[in-house]
DNA sequence: AATGAATGAGCCTTCATTCAT
DNA sequence: GATGAATGAAGGCTCATTCAT
């Protein structure tokens, strides 16, 4: 309906050959919205423009469509991010920054930055799918960083730290900057937020000159 | 804890007025185990050992008692901690120092950890709950830190930062570490996880570090 | 605690033995306002001023607060009538405009009034109490107007007819106006309300009219 | 009536969009036979032979479904004496008995009779409900025979009274033979009922007896 | 006698899931 | 493939009833 336009003047009502992918964006919005329990099937149905009933044709139950949501959204994000990482070529710092810059043009600024708050409120609720995202995303994500940050220390670009904790530190900001965008500034409290290119820039800074190796 | 070894030893007896509380206690477990949706009260009342019914005696609806727990876990730690920074006397990295190992004690290490990882999964299902707990905890949480950290750059003991973002930057992997913990680790992903003393400490300094007045 | 004002200095704070009366009286306020499956013991014992414990001292259970309202505000009110009758000497008509208007003022009129529609509420669903009441008020008054009746044909006063007949002629409109006060005016349609004595008067009048030997 | 026997005479095809209908007619059983407060909508969901879930895809509420009862029950019977009144030649007093004999055969006498008792019983209850039917049924019925009173006092046939008490004289015995029916009657009391249109017809020449101009 | 906290069965309502069309 | 009516299990909440004090 409101999708992606692409009705020229032909009769081609709607192609069903990217239902699921509507779906899944539809149950997204909501899942991150409400949550997954308090998420209802007709709500997503009727954002995806079919009936409830349709739904079932592609997915076998309500946890299915959560485990699609999850694993559609996310495989490409962190794939992109090892791309950049295999290609560049230039300080670890600029690296760095580069990663988080992107990190929220691809995926904490969009409608995928929903995740992590839906990933951190149901973990518990579907170890299966936490699995998956830890391994697929987060660990490979943490990778991409700790990769960094310890070539930046192998170089003598930065200092020698316990570089997990270092990425903890880093991706904190970042995480809850998204996670933030979701819960209190979408429900109208936080008004005042800080713009987020702004505060990654200066969180990044923070970052890089704690890790620059001293005098 | 002032209230329990009461009325000789034995345990038999029905204990008595603190039933309030002891509900509370069991629905922070489950809400922040399943969340508010998922949470049945018969499960909140069979752990405080009561029945479903007598929930009705103390709150009003599921919804009141969502708003209590939140509003009576949180008013006591924000209190200690600003009596804290009247307090202190010392330099600006001590205190923040100081500050977040006694959030980690007294809440993020505690069952009351599991608060923030809470409210930011139903900050969107409770606008009015979101907005007292923003100006109760999360405004007079992030005035005590940017106080300090104001302090410090008035002494000339940090350089000038925008204040406000670099709060952010510490806040930030501190409620990752609660939030995780609830999450990801409660689920059994992120067996390894960093020992959280030793990554608080490593995040601040590198924070302070990073805030050093450089040269 | 509203109720009969004999306190006088004593600290007789209230006469226990009348207990029952006052449940009595305030479960046939709730039970004519609100019927008996929407009526709480809750409500009920707080307008008698006791606690909902207190109630099943006098009532082993709502059905036998049930019956007592039934039993209890009814037996005297009919054997008046039976006394009126006894004691009457005049004209047929004259006793039966005694009738009416007795009925209304010592019955119909109070707040007993509103027993007809609790008893035309719940015959059903308490066949035993409606036997009873059937018995003891209906057939007993039906009896009394009957007999009033027969007695007018008897002695020429007034033409024959077929005298079960007329009795519910004549008390039909008695009764609706009784219900109507619980009912729709009491619940603020039918405004503009006939008044009672009026309308009983004319209502007899026009029975006694239509009784009337023709010629 | 007019739509059970289609879809060739077997009944084990689901019937389809008369739900609600059937749903209402089964309410208003239910609802004159227990009250509003003692019908469990499994029970209404059971008698119209589909599942209580069914029940919520036609009527939002218990309370809609009570409205939807009233309203639907009620609207053909009023408009249908409205016409007999229109196209009615002859004395005042013919009108008067064919107004009666009708009401009875299509509405006191069938299953709609109930209707009076579960409107006395749950206006107090359901004023908004209670409001509609005031204006919608009472007062239209009682303006019915109010003008044909009228009419024959004002034409000479009847003597003069005041015409709303003699309406209310006559109404009243009909509406208690409605109510007794579903009350007393119903369970088991008052087993000697007097026959119906006996009785009625009896009634309307008491009335009309005491309405003609004496002499 | 009186209380009121506690209980648990029961009802209204919701919603994931199914299935005939 | 698509629909949407139908289902029934489950959960929030109420309230008659009990019982220790």
């Amino acid at each position: 309906m409101q999708t992606t336009a692409t009705r020229t003047e032909s009769r081609r009502e709607r192609r069903p050959e990217d239902r699921p992918q509507e779906l899944v964006a539809a149950a997204l919005d909501l899942f991150v919205e409400k949550g997954f329990a308090a998420t209802r099937l007709d709500d997503v149905a009727a954002r995806a423009g079919v009936s409830k009933g349709t739904l079932y044709l592609y997915f076998d139950s309500k946890e299915a469509l959560f485990k699609a949501v999850i694993e559609s959204a996310v495989i490409p994000a962190v794939a992109q991010g090892e791309q950049v990482v295999r290609d560049f070529q230039g300080s670890s710092a600029d690296l760095l920054r580069q990663l988080v810059h992107g990190w929220w043009r691809l995926f904490g600024g969009t409608k995928l930055g929903g995740i992590p708050k839906l990933m951190v409120s149901e973990a518990r609720n579907f170890p299966g799918v936490a699995q998956f995202y830890h391994e697929q995303v987060i660990q490979r994500g943490v990778r991409l960083f700790a990769g960094t940050v310890q070539r930046g220390i192998d170089s003598g670009e930065f200092r020698p730290v316990d570089v997990e904790c270092a990425v903890g530190a880093l991706l904190g900001p970042l995480m809850m900057k998204a996670l933030w965008r979701h819960s209190f500034v979408a429900c109208g409290c936080g008004i005042s937020e800080i713009e987020p290119e702004h505060f990654l820039e200066t969180t990044v800074d923070l970052f890089l000159n704690g890790l620059r190796a001293s005098r």
